[in-house]
DNA sequence: GTTGGAGTGTCAACAACACTGACATAAACT
DNA sequence: AGTTTATGTCAGTGTTGTTGACACTCCAAC
């Protein structure tokens, strides 16, 4: 119903997308998910993490010393299931959290030197499918999937993204 | 520690990425796929349906007929997951499972009318942010788009992937 | 032709991780 | 002093994944 033939109408550089091409790019979505995190899952499944666990030392490792309110704003969930998953991180000795000198109400978190490991363990197995991908496709690919998904976040998702992009040149 | 800076060496089109690079493209995936599921997610979220719902009718929507161990490879959940939510999705009378005529151990999953027009209204909602995004890159950022995609798949999914994306010339 | 194994689908119970709602504490702000 | 903000916790619920156990069907070897 929405199908529009390859034929060109106006004179703009519009695209004519067709409903299979959006439907092969949402699959394409899904399966390169299943892809991107295989590798930490099978980690994690030995250890008692799961993928929650593994996004939060993601971020804190990213961004050493965030308060738990930023962290809770990047990943888009509640407090309570991300402190469970705190709980656990802290007891486990990988993530210390230190309560702010200027505002004491904050709790600045910070990896230890487990949590550093685990982090790189995990982010290893990561980055090298990721530059695998990469290298396999070329540089024109990588810069048009970086577009094109910098594109389908939600705005404020990419502002959490940007900052992060930005904060280390 | 992996660190190389952007300087060519080898003759080769070697592409020197570095951890940055990769850790980009990591949350850039993340980000992204947050997004392109949320529409969905809002939509299901009213209903008593979740994102594995999701997935089941538009697998089954794009493989009339298909077999539940077929369905099963192509998710990659266990068979009693997968039953579970076709239980509810035949019992609310949007899918219909008929026993095989050659073979009748298997089942042949259809979508029901009322099932088409649930999957219609996941699917607009998903294509039109994929086409927002697919516009605003441009037609080359969408071809290295699926590229990079293509190669962070599995094996194994890139083989369902591939089948269905020449089912539909 | 019967039996045994492989393939397929179903039911039950459990674990991980998200959610809401309510509440407590401490610090900061006005 | 009263309000807001940041954080942590307890309890309850829902979705979605898991394993274990079991029934039915097919096919092939005996």
């Amino acid at each position: 119903m929405d199908r529009r033939p390859s034929s060109p109408s106006s004179g703009e550089a519009l695209l004519f997308l067709t409903d299979e091409q959006l439907r092969q790019g949402i699959e394409a979505m899904f399966f390169a998910y299943r892809g991107f995190t295989a590798d930490p899952d099978r980690i994690l499944a030995d250890m008692a993490y799961g993928r929650a666990h593994h996004r939060a030392i993601h971020f804190i490792g990213r961004a050493p010393g965030t308060t738990v309110n930023n962290l809770l704003n990047i990943l888009g969930v509640t407090k309570q299931s991300l402190n469970r998953v705190l709980r656990t991180l802290i007891a486990d000795g990988l993530v210390e959290s230190k309560v702010g000198r200027q505002d004491k109400r904050e709790r600045h978190l910070n990896l230890t030197q487990a949590g550093r490991t685990l982090e790189q363990t995990l982010s290893d197995a990561q980055r090298a499918r990721m530059r695998a991908a990469f290298r396999d496709a070329g540089p024109d690919a990588v810069a048009g999937f970086r577009t094109v998904l910098e594109a389908m976040m939600d705005s404020e998702m990419r502002n959490s993204y940007g900052s992060l992009k930005d904060s280390t040149p």
